[in-house]
RNA sequence: GUGGGUGUAGCUCAGGUGGCUAGAGCACCAGAUUGUGGCUCUGGGGGCCGUGGGUUCAAGUCCCAUCACCCACCCCA
């Protein structure tokens, strides 16, 4: 059997590479602007801290972990997400008794055991910010202010920013014994799915597709309406400074997000017509995060986003081109002789930064100008009997087919100016 | 983990009810044009027909299993 990338892996291969690497720019661009630095953390960590960071309760632990153990019998898992991760680098390095807030963002693959599907794999991308040490709901704002502009950066105008409130500890432990009260009565009518979300985490009832279960729990109380002063004015403030910025949101009493560590602001953006996986990034704050792996009782909030699900959103735009990948200058031989005149030619050209490309699969001159023509090169030099015999180049213009006679010492300084006026000729 | 769909060349796909050396378009390579690209023409290389088993004189075609991909549930980014 032929060996392929293990399911719900795939390879980034050119050109779609250039693509990766246009909305990464602009993620971290976007990431740098707001004032947010890069934090690389490792691709494995110990089981523990994603037991603990991310809830034990959570799809994520209880099912989608690559856990494995290492040689010395180590319990490791490959990250499911990386906020647990930042947590734990934090404390480890007592980043909290520096300057506060601490803000980073960071960009790369996470892993679930998943069913893959449209938006959905098993090594998956994910560029995401986390900002500790502040509660303020400006901080909330700022970070999904920040989410926005990389959606406006990238060209996408169809999304739908969902926003609500889980409270604190406090107030969200009242409201779960209040629902609980509600549901009780009728939980035989609930759907099989919905009787165990009942017993684990009754708030995900709410956020349940089944019409039936809407209809079993209707006029359910809820958790806006529960949320204590602090935590209610948390949220008003949020939602004035989005309103300040001219950000549109819809309140959604149904979103609960699926983490156990998330406190109080919770958000998510939806992108409609790229699959059922419509979810593009998704926040909150975690102010129990911190002191949960074992540092000091200190606030954070962040995001994150899953690149796939973004570039499905960008590739629907017919996103311009990106021709990243052309040459400026091929090197034509027209008698292999030369072969050495044109490896030394095409490092003076590469030293000079310019995309510079010979044949290496013995072509003939003919084959050769059709190989410059398929790698988009703007210029080819061709190197004959002719101009070794008298000791110039020939420069031909790809496009014009116009060919000059370049003094061989004069070759690089005259593709540079041709070059520098194909840039400025093309705007 | 559950359900549905699909696996034939690098890619997109043809191959009624089983029957000779399995086809097309595109792509790739070469030649026409041995010192010159895009168009055209000619030729060429490429297939364990996903894999394993079964039925049959005979399987790309029928049956079973398995794997993978796609779509959805679930969950999430």
């Amino acid at each position: 059997m032929q060996l392929k990338a293990p399911r719900g892996t795939y390879d980034i291969l050119p050109p779609d590479s250039s693509k990766w690497q246009y909305i990464e720019g602009i993620l971290k661009e976007t990431a740098e602007t707001f004032g947010y630095r890069e934090i690389r953390t490792p691709i494995f960590e110990h089981t523990e801290l994603f037991e603990r960071g991310v809830g034990t309760s959570t799809d994520i632990v209880t099912k989608e972990m690559y856990t494995f153990k290492d040689k010395s019998l180590r319990s490791l898992t490959l990250r499911p997400e990386n906020t647990a991760s930042c947590a734990r680098a934090l404390i480890e390095h007592s980043i909290y008794s520096g300057i506060m807030p601490a803000k980073w963002y960071y960009i790369g693959p996470m892993f679930r055991y998943d069913r893959p599907q449209t938006g959905r794999y098993r090594q998956f991308h994910q560029f995401g910010v986390e900002a500790f040490g502040s509660n303020s709901p400006y901080l909330d704002a700022e970070v999904v202010i920040l989410l926005i502009e990389v959606l406006k950066r990238l060209g996408l105008k169809e999304y739908e920013l969902h926003i609500n409130s889980v409270g604190c500890m406090q107030c969200r432990d009242v409201y779960r014994q209040k629902l609980i009260k509600h549901i009780t009565p009728v939980k035989d009518m609930l759907c099989p799915d919905c009787q165990t979300r009942y017993q684990q985490n009754p708030l995900r009832v709410l956020d349940c597709k089944e019409k039936s279960c809407h209809q079993a729990i209707v006029n359910y109380p809820t958790l806006f309406q529960h949320l204590c002063s602090d935590c209610a004015r948390h949220y008003d403030m949020v939602k004035e400074a989005l309103q300040a910025n001219s950000i549109d949101y819809r309140h959604d009493d149904n979103l609960v997000r699926g983490l156990d560590y998330y406190t109080n602001t919770a958000f998510e953006i939806h992108i409609p017509g790229i699959g059922a996986q419509s979810a593009v990034g998704g926040g909150g704050r975690y102010n129990g995060l911190v002191e949960d792996c074992g540092g000091p009782d200190l606030p954070g909030i962040g995001f994150a986003m899953g690149i796939e699900r973004l570039l499905l959103a960008v590739n629907t735009l017919a996103a311009k081109e990106l021709e990243s990948g052309n040459s400026d200058v091929f090197i034509a031989i027209m008698n292999d002789d030369y072969e050495l005149q044109a490896v030394e030619l095409l490092t003076c050209l590469r030293r000079e930064n310019i995309r510079a490309e010979k044949d290496y699969m013995g072509r003939s001159g003919r084959a050769q100008m059709k190989y410059a023509d398929k790698l988009g090169a703007k210029m080819a030099i061709i190197i004959g009997d002719d101009e070794i015999q008298q000791g110039y180049f020939t420069l031909r213009d790809m496009q014009s087919k116009e060919q000059v006679q370049i003094d061989k010492d004069e070759i690089i300084e005259s593709v540079k100016d041709r070059l520098a006026k194909f840039r400025g000729g093309n705007g």
